[in-house]
RNA sequence: GUCCCAGUAGCUCAGUAGGAUAGAGCAACAGUUUCCUAAACUGUAGGUCGGAGGUUCGAAUCCUUUCUGGGACGCCA
């Protein structure tokens, strides 16, 4: 496909005779503010003072120089060129370009084939999946899609919170309170009213605390049965969360969590004294760090810490993947602990450290404070996920009561009202928890792009489109912002990635689907006349287009709904 | 106390490698279906971009300062 901007640079460059580098320039030219003003706009308010001559007399004058065949008009306006693309050229170029590619289309080769690995989810065992997992898991799967796009290749990590003192707790709290039936018909919610009951009394009964940093050490010691009750707690949980995650349609490959490590730490500490890093401070074991507070490798008792966790992990999945990036898709409350973990590596002389990137987001919050789950003060996905599909059956019975297959639509909706709900938004912004808002349909939502894209598909199956029908010259004025918004996909894809940022694609399926609803209300696609064709052609573009944005976020695109 | 993140319409948020008249959705109100999915579309109303300074031809966007909310600051992860 032709690049229309660096057409409009060239031709710039070329009226301002070499004044400006052509880069320069490329950055410069901006979109309109509205759509009268053309399509693309260069400024020329810098230039006024390296011409020394007013903004509007050089840009009357950079336009009275100016011809291409892929402008239809150029004119200067209040100290800008805008340039009006030739429409059904560009109109032509776009259609053809994204039917020959299909779900190809906005592919990069950025990666090269580069494994980059990705820790996302890591729910910690024996505790709910909550809301706060969710944002982990979404937005890391939605980096993972987006990277492949990008010509890496993405690996999934679920990094399981599967070892630490609540093991302890919660082996003490089963063994006072718990039994295995209960625990086998709902673990998670069996495992965490264990948990919630040892807080509650742990305030009356100091002693249980150090019951359970008994029991801790002899789960570190491998004691039998402490080690078979871990295991126990943590089969169970695993197959409670496969649950979401089938039901999100995640896969992951590879859910070592922290317990697989510890075997590793010890190597991790030896490499470090073997570089002289760790200098003793109060009688812990620390690496100290230039602008950074130190990082704790080692505690008093000599036991290890989660920086020391993550160093073996950052260390495993080097030798393991060979990563040319390694994501980590943790809250931002998280920030400082991995500065100081990449901090070390890179004194460690790693070079692929340079490689590790944390992507920070905001926290769900509920009445404006954070979750607790201590005080069983938390929502539980699944229930969510539940809620969202069963709404969304009752909306497919009433709307669409012959469709086939109505509940697998109805997990395709829900689930995507769900995920598109939190992907939406910039990942920094903290989210107060609203079911209301989780689960609409309307408006700016996952539903509204599927619905869109179930109508456009409705309308090639009605049309009995076939390939060999295409036909690139479209006339409708209303098509033009949905054929611009096609072209802007690939950079969208671009800075998503570069950014970290799938709320970008978010926003513009929303875009596209805006401008696709408003050509629709305003054409009758299927009357048979010499349109139909052109129209049909940009429909079935549109949804490509549609169905590989919202791929790329982790939601499916039904055909009907 | 130090550091990080955020503050834009009643609510939720776009817009932040400075540019033209600050945009959506929700909620409110008024419309659109003998017609391809009304989960849609059209219109009305709604703003001192937290406050104050500064840089600039031009600031929601950059700098300084201040207020508010959230978070992090060595033996939890």
């Amino acid at each position: 496909m032709i690049n229309f901007k660096d057409v409009f640079a060239d031709v710039i460059f070329e009226a301002l005779d070499g004044q400006l580098d052509k880069q320069k320039i490329s950055m410069m030219i901006e979109k309109p503010k509205f759509e009268h003003m053309g399509d693309m706009a260069f400024p020329c308010f810098e230039l006024a003072k390296i011409l020394r001559k007013a903004p509007h007399s050089i840009a009357a004058n950079l336009t009275v120089k100016i011809s291409s065949p892929f402008f239809e008009k150029v004119e200067a306006t209040s100290g800008y060129v805008n340039a009006f693309l030739e429409k059904s050229t560009v109109s032509a170029s776009v259609i053809r370009h994204v039917l020959s590619e299909k779900e190809a289309y906005g592919d990069a080769k950025l990666g090269n084939g580069q494994a980059v690995t990705i820790d996302l989810s890591s729910p910690n065992i024996a505790k709910p999946f909550s809301m706060g997992h969710l944002r982990s898991t979404v937005i890391g799967n939605a980096l993972a899609l987006i990277s492949d796009k990008c010509g890496y290749r993405a690996i999934r990590i679920n990094h399981l919170g599967d070892w630490g003192t609540q093991f302890g707790k919660l082996i003490v709290a089963y063994k006072l309170w718990g039994n295995e039936e209960n625990v086998k018909r709902q673990p998670i919610k069996e495992l965490l009213k264990l948990y919630v009951r040892f807080h509650e009394e742990a305030e009356a009964a100091p002693g249980l605390e150090d019951m359970a940093r008994q029991w801790f050490k002899k789960l570190e010691d491998a004691d039998e049965e402490a080690l078979s009750l871990w295991k126990w707690f943590r089969e169970e949980s695993l197959k409670e969360f496969s649950k979401i995650y089938e039901l999100l349609g995640i896969h992951f490959d590879s859910t070592n969590g922290e317990a697989f490590y510890n075997d590793k730490m010890d190597r991790v500490v030896e490499l470090l004294e073997e570089k002289k890093l760790l200098v003793e401070s109060d009688g812990a074991q620390v690496v100290p760090l230039e602008d950074l507070p130190p990082s704790l490798i080692k505690k008093r008792d000599g036991t290890t810490l989660y920086a020391t966790r993550d160093l073996a992990a950052a260390i495993y999945r080097q030798d393991t993947y060979g990563f040319g990036k390694s994501l980590y898709v943790v809250g931002n409350e998280q920030t400082l602990h991995f500065k100081q973990v990449f901090s070390v590596l890179a004194k460690m002389g790693f070079p692929w450290a340079a490689g590790l990137v944390h992507i920070p987001f905001g926290m769900m919050l509920k009445d404006g404070k954070k979750m607790s789950t201590r005080k069983g003060k938390v929502v539980l996905l699944e229930e969510v996920l539940h809620e969202a599909i069963s709404l969304a059956l009752e909306d497919v019975l009433k709307k669409n009561p012959d469709l086939p297959a109505k509940e697998e639509v109805a997990r395709q909706v829900g689930t995507g009202a769900v995920i598109f709900h939190d992907l939406k938004n910039y990942r920094m912004n903290d989210i107060e928890f609203s079911l209301e808002d989780m689960l609409r349909f309307e408006g700016e939502t996952g539903p509204y792009v599927q619905y869109t894209h179930a109508r456009a598909s409705s309308l090639l199956r009605k049309g009995k489109f076939i390939e060999s029908d295409v036909e690139l010259q479209i006339q409708d004025p209303q098509a033009w912002p949905v054929v611009t918004t096609l072209m802007a996909f690939p950079e969208v894809i671009k800075r998503a990635f570069e950014d970290y940022d799938p709320s970008q694609i978010a926003k513009y399926v929303i875009e596209l689907s805006r401008a696709f609803n408003k050509y629709y209300a305003s054409v009758r696609f299927l009357e048979e006349n010499s349109q139909k064709h052109a129209r049909l052609s940009l429909v079935y573009s549109v949804t490509i287009v549609l169905r590989e944005g919202l791929r790329l976020l982790g939601i499916q695109a039904p055909e009907e709904m």
